[in-house]
DNA sequence: CGTCTGTCTTGACGTTCGTCGAATCAGAGA
DNA sequence: TCTCTGATTCGACGAACGTCAAGACAGACG
């Protein structure tokens, strides 16, 4: 069991979490706070927060390494680290494809991760 | 001048940014990623996760350190980091009155975080 | 003025992070 | 099979982080 593990996605809060209330609106316990914070983690990085964005603005849905890559001043495996970050948030999935390396955003956590910071619109002054 | 500087925050992106569109829309710039990302760093820690949100969700609008200190089994200058590091990331305002230093959210940036994490509610299967 | 309480700052510690070069793995193709 | 290309893993380095104890600062109250 040890076909391409490494590329599966360690958490999966996607199934597991109630998609909690807003920040705003009532204090996050302890424990969703342990789960959700790592998937701000990973965003709190410029590379990371942009690969995120790349990959989940893809036209086709997916974004190879490959047209990833040359996006930035950064080495090979310095993205791929990047991109293992991601994927160990549960942010993104891979896939390999032949010679590529194809990455998927997963919209679940990302409208979780929204909604935790949502705010009444019309709330403040 | 330097009266309470230290309880100033030192970005202030909440004017500034054009509240950019969502992270899934279209690449988000490099600019726009070194301004952002700090934030989501700030909020990438279990700790600080919950104090913006006791903080954010309090119901006067603000909370004393006083209430927030004794919810962690942290010391007293360990959440003041924490703090100040929310502070510095532009979530949150400090403010001392008499003997107490309250936090107050700030909604506008929380507003902007989550309208970049936005996506459409029906586009996945 | 002195003291007490609440909060922040400083200095230090071990740990984690971001980055790279070198080595390795996975497929494609000759 | 051998080689070539794309992507990941490994090992190492300096920088930044999370935490604490000790000290400094700000107001309140005698």
């Amino acid at each position: 069991m040890s076909k391409q593990a490494g590329l599966l996605p360690v958490i999966d809060l996607t199934a597991d979490t109630p998609c909690c209330p807003p920040l705003a609106q009532s204090p996050v316990p302890a424990q969703t706070a342990a789960v959700l914070a790592p998937a701000f983690k990973a965003l709190g990085d410029p590379v990371r927060l942009r690969l995120m964005s790349m990959i989940a603005s893809a036209k086709s849905g997916e974004a190879c390494v490959c047209d990833l890559t040359p996006a930035f001043d950064l080495t090979g495996p310095t993205i791929s680290h990047h991109l293992k970050t991601l994927r160990e948030a549960g942010l993104v999935d891979a896939e390999r494809r032949g010679t590529w390396v194809y990455y998927r955003a997963r919209p679940a956590i990302l409208r979780q991760l929204a909604g935790l910071l949502s705010v009444e619109p019309a709330a403040v002054a």
